[in-house]
RNA sequence: GGCUCCAUCAUCUAAUGGUUAGGAUUUCAGAUUUUCAUUCUGGUCAUAGGGGUUCAAAUCCCCUUGGAGUCACCA
């Protein structure tokens, strides 16, 4: 069976770039009929957020992914990974190292100084002696002193790490006696039974380390995938500063989940020149061997045109039911067919779309001087109260169709073009020179209020 | 700086070693629309550079250049 992971640090939100490999390991447990995990990791107590927690499974709701099992919080695990601790302990794979804290900087700095790469020097690797006094003990894993870890990935192939670059004893359990992050990692992973980790690439240099920790508990490798970085317009790894990050931001800003998974899922991967992905189809044709080696830059202009297309292609009801988000209520509306039929097409964000309802379902405050200036000229007045008189004249005004019947006997009995009524009337009706087709507006709104419209803009 | 990864249009990406290097987004032009948007049609735009290997290289190898990630008693 595939087990898959997301292991966030609990810092305050969901990320956007954590949401897309928590896609990717979604993806491939459920394709697979496999468990897909969710992990806490916040060993550091001084960086512990308990909202944390909640705001990333708050933001998974939204997007619909469900994790299986219970949230694993590495804090409440801490037994665990001191059994584990003192077993490499008591086999001689780790030890306790009474080297103080301001001595080891002095060490790295020196090290440093001498443009060498900074490293532990094994002084209580083999200390058999009486602990100095008054000290705190670190513990230490003795890692391979040379040779070579090959890290077999998914995405980047086989990555060689020459051991005397890279390691040195590292340690797996601080002072106070808390585990650090490479040596939860792993025992949570093997504990937990993942057999595919699918995380960042940023993680590719600590994957040796944990395969260090693998093999002294004799734990079997999961499989590897580190999915590229995503990166920002400068190139760079995608941080707080630039801009919406928070995946919650993105149902604020009116995107759909259905529109941001889309998006995540194309960033570094792809099915012929497919883009239009349901989740049916991500979880038929996601695999991921198939994870793009390189970076992508985050850019969202994709992410507006998927947005459009999910809101064009979705249903008046559902729609409706968005919009409460936004401010809008149209449950009870009568004309709310004709309205959303008008705005949907139209928008890129529900954000847009709310605000484009109100226009319509809102007669405008004041008219603006330019607008009136161009779209209100001498003869508009009276083209406007041959329209209101008739509409008056009218009966039977309920579809667009209606409406549109009486724009065309006006302006064939004025003999005008479309424009000249259309502009004039466009102001009356939203205060503005576009907007959505003015029958359908006309319809949305009524007889009444049209006329109370237009006579405000007349009497003005 | 050490280590590691990466390199096709502006952006996301296709291309059994053999294609006029394809699609999408953006952008531009035209059509449709009373307006705006949508939609439709069409156009512009790329294999970082240099060496090899090969009948044939975007694709394999090497070098250069450029970019990124990581080097904690953070995760």
């Amino acid at each position: 069976m595939i087990v898959t992971r997301f292991a966030p640090s609990p810092t305050g939100y969901l990320h956007i770039g954590g949401l897309r490999t928590a896609l990717l390991s979604y993806l491939w447990a459920r394709r697979n009929g496999g468990k897909f995990l969710l992990r806490i990791e916040d060993t550091d107590f001084s960086r512990n957020d308990e909202a944390a927690a909640l705001a990333i499974v708050e933001a998974f709701k939204w997007v619909g992914l469900e994790h299986d099992g219970v949230i694993e919080y590495q804090s409440s695990r801490l037994a665990i990974y001191q059994e584990y601790a003192q077993k490499l302990l008591d086999e001689g794979k780790a030890y306790k190292c009474y080297m103080p804290k301001e001595e080891l900087d002095a060490l790295r700095e020196e090290q440093t100084a001498r443009k060498e790469r900074a490293k532990y020097d094994n002084r209580y690797r083999d200390f058999t002696g009486t602990p100095p006094e008054g000290c705190e003990a670190v513990i230490r894993i003795k890692a391979p002193l040379e040779g070579s870890i090959t890290v077999h990935d998914g995405v980047k192939g086989d990555v060689v790490f020459n051991v005397a670059d890279i390691l040195d004893d590292f340690i797996i359990a601080r002072a106070d006696g808390t585990p650090t992050y490479n040596f939860v990692v792993a025992v949570d992973d093997a504990l937990m039974g993942v057999t595919d980790v699918i995380r960042g690439d940023d993680h590719l240099s600590n994957t040796p380390k944990q395969i260090v920790v693998y093999e002294a508990l004799g734990f079997p490798l999961p499989k590897f995938f580190h999915v590229p970085m995503i990166h920002n317009s400068e190139g760079k790894k995608l941080s707080k500063r630039d801009g919406a990050t928070d995946v919650m931001m993105y149902k604020t800003m009116g995107y759909t989940p259905e529109a941001l998974l889309n998006f995540l899922v194309r960033l570094g991967w792809s099915h012929g020149d497919q883009e239009i992905f349901s989740m049916e189809e991500m979880l038929e044709l996601f695999d991921p061997k198939d994870i793009n080696r390189s970076a992508s830059v985050y850019n969202t202009e994709k992410l507006d045109w998927l947005n459009s297309h999910y809101l064009k292609n979705m249903s008046n009801e559902k729609l409706c039911e968005l919009l409460e988000f936004h401010g809008v209520m149209l449950i009870s509306h009568d004309k709310r067919e004709i309205l959303l039929d008008a705005v949907k097409e139209r928008a890129k964000t529900l954000a847009e779309m709310a605000v484009l309802t109100g226009e319509i379902l809102v007669a405008p405050a004041d008219f603006d001087e330019a607008v009136l200036k161009k779209g209100y000229k001498e003869e508009s007045r009276a083209i406007l109260e041959a329209f209101a008189l008739a509409l008056q004249n009218a009966s039977e005004l309920h579809l667009p169709s209606d409406y549109h019947h009486v724009m065309e006997s006006v302006v064939a009995q004025l003999e005008i073009g479309f424009g000249k009524i259309g502009q004039p009337l466009r102001i009356a009706l939203l205060g503005k020179l576009s907007g959505p087709g003015l029958d359908s507006v006309m319809a949305i709104i009524g007889v009444e209020e049209t006329l109370a419209r237009i006579n405000t803009l007349i009497q003005r």
